[in-house]
RNA sequence: GCGCCUAUAGUGUAACGGAUAACACUUUGGUCUUCGGAACCAACAUUGAGGGUUCGAAUCCUUCUGGGCGCGCCA
């Protein structure tokens, strides 16, 4: 179902092989201009010709093929033309092969880890964490989609001072039950009161830090309490975890690397890379124009990048990976930078194999930058139950009757927010609001959903009608026939979404694939033509999986 | 100060260095019980500024401007 190699084998050009010429090949800019084209110019001064007279010798020298109609030189290209028919029996034939549940492609053992969603305790999930456990849940499905091997990683934030702040905080005013009723909200509350009183009583401070002392020394009573905040932040992440529909094979944190942060910092001393600099020890980095690396503290304590030194060397020796990613904030780009370099440094030959997916960051509209000790936050899970609240009212005024309301009101308020996450490039800022991330007009979620819905509903009155009686010169005008392209590329397109680790090049995908089919529908009457049958049966099929790989559940009716 | 990222219709975004820069929202007008109107059609309006490379630049290089982020004991 490769055209490109057709063509690139079906006409000459000096001497070039096909192999040079496969890549040079581009989609046609409209139906007019072919299906393909073929841009010669760069060839022009190697080959001593206008790239006009090379597109006119590559036409005459053109052979046509079970798939290639004709090519027309025009300018420096050469269009080409499918045969409408025969790529559209190819096409649909094979996407119906593969059914209604695509299959993975066949293991290709490797091995890919993801570090991603990485909650700190006790901190509200809010939608500042929407983006990295989208993407990262995305990129999750798509590996395995293309038969990797993959580990997803909670890195849990579940260390640090902070934690000694919130044990004294719950000593002096927390309430058991109202912790067991409210879960994080409750300790969020606490933590919020500690910075309020922490203003006028320096004192409390100290006493935050010493409490953080006795974690640290295991002190028992200490780390019951600590270990009930952890129990009690994971249960209610859960619930959103199940409600994105995302998945960690392993939730090994900050405190896990306890005891393995003595081993990186011998092994870097061993190494000769370790400097003093004003009492702490940091990794020098000025030869690679880089900020020295903080390794120890000058009080003795590890630092974010130990940790980080020491998860990697873990991952690497418990998973063998191949590649191991950290979806994380564009924030931290210095720091992966400056861990990557130190694991190179160490003599790690898999540090190239470590790679930072970076994303913009998210701002409130009105208030600015999200804020935790001032308990300025916005809960994902409140933006999730907005939006299926919002998809209950529009059930009940468009469509009463609709059978299993409550998980279609979920999937699809659930799927418009993932969709907002997920369908521009990662890099950009994103500013919320409840008006965007709740669109359900055009290029979103609810947008494809709904053509999905449309095709089963179209299917499921067409029952009976077979195959066999597929005329597919029925597809060949530019509507039908753009459809059917557009379905031959939904496998490019995923594995160009993982090459870049960008979900949204799927998403943008599902889009222009929901508005070619509506165009085809509006004047193309599907039932009682049995190719356009199974056009539609192949759309509703290459939509539902595409949007699973996006997170993204495709009801039958909405 | 240094480093990284970013700039495209009123707004939000898209475009392997390829042909006339696309899609959506908003606004206005239209399709009027159709195999699902959460749809479709039409109109309106765009590459921050200057240089350079190239047959060809939104895309690559460079300077400037605006915005964001980061730069030793937080994570």
């Amino acid at each position: 179902m490769d055209y490109k190699k057709l063509i690139a084998r079906c006409v000459r050009v000096g001497g070039l092989d096909a192999d040079a010429l496969y890549d040079d090949i581009v989609y046609g800019q409209s139906a007019d201009a072919g299906d393909y084209a073929l841009p010669l110019f760069k060839y022009a001064k190697r080959l001593g010709k206008s790239p006009a007279d090379l597109a006119k010798a590559a036409a005459d020298s053109f052979v046509a093929d079970e798939f290639i109609e004709r090519c027309a030189p025009v300018g420096g290209y050469v269009n080409f033309y499918l045969k409408r028919a025969a790529a559209a029996s190819d096409v649909l034939k094979t996407v119906a092969a593969r059914g209604q549940n695509f299959a993975p492609a066949k293991r290709v053992n490797k091995t890919i880890c993801i570090d991603y969603s990485s909650i700190n305790i006790a901190k509200p999930f809010h939608i500042g964490h929407l983006l990295t456990t989208v993407i990262g849940g995305s990129l999750y499905r798509i590996a395995a989609f293309l038969g990797y091997d993959v580990i997803g990683i909670n890195h849990l934030g579940d260390w640090g001072t902070q934690f000694g702040k919130l044990v004294c905080a719950y000593k002096k005013w927390g309430n058991d039950a109202d912790i067991e009723r409210r879960g994080i909200r409750s300790l969020l509350e606490l933590y919020v009161r500690f910075h309020a009183e922490a203003e006028n009583d320096k004192s409390l401070e100290d006493e935050g830090r010493r409490w953080f002392k006795r974690i640290e020394d295991g002190d028992a009573d200490a780390l019951k309490i600590f270990s009930k905040f952890k129990e009690v932040t994971l249960r209610d992440v859960d619930k959103v975890y199940n409600t994105l529909g995302v998945r960690f094979d392993s939730y090994n944190g900050e405190s896990f690397y306890n005891d393995k942060l003595d081993a990186v910092t011998r092994s870097l001393k061993a190494k000769g890379l370790l400097t003093e600099s004003d009492g702490a020890e940091v990794v020098d980095l000025s030869e690679f124009g880089m900020p020295p690396c903080l390794i120890r503290k000058s009080d003795g304590a590890s630092l974010y990048a130990t940790r980080d030194l020491a998860a990697a060397v873990y991952r690497k020796k418990t998973y063998n990976f191949d590649k191991c990613l950290y979806v994380v904030a564009y924030q931290q780009n210095l720091h992966f930078k400056q861990v990557f370099k130190v694991l190179e440094l160490m003599g790690y030959p898999w540090a190239g194999d470590c790679e930072h997916v970076p994303f913009g960051m998210v701002s409130l509209e009105n208030s600015g930058a999200l804020s935790t000790r001032k308990g300025n936050v916005v809960f994902l899970e409140d933006v999730l139950e907005t939006s299926v609240q919002k998809t209950r009212g529009i059930i009940e005024s468009k469509n009463p009757a609709l059978p299993d309301k409550e998980s279609v009101a979920k999937a699809v308020g659930v799927g418009a927010v993932i969709f907002f996450a997920l369908s521009t490039s990662r890099i950009k800022d994103t500013v919320f609001s409840y008006d965007k991330a709740l669109n359900f007009d055009g290029e979103t979620a609810p947008y494809i959903q709904y053509t999905h819905a449309r095709c089963c509903s179209i299917l499921e009155k067409c029952v009976g009608g077979n195959d066999a009686g597929a005329d597919f010169n029925g597809l060949c005008d530019d509507a039908g026939f753009g459809v059917v392209k557009l379905l031959a590329r939904f496998d490019e397109t995923v594995a160009a979404a993982w090459e870049k680790y960008e979900p949204s090049i799927l998403a943008r995908y599902l889009i222009d694939l929901c508005q070619v089919f509506n165009k085809f529908y509006i004047d193309h009457k599907v039932a009682g033509n049995p190719e356009r049958v199974l056009l539609t049966r192949c759309v509703r099929d290459v939509i539902k999986n595409g949007l699973s790989l996006l997170l993204i559940e495709a009801p039958n009716k909405m």
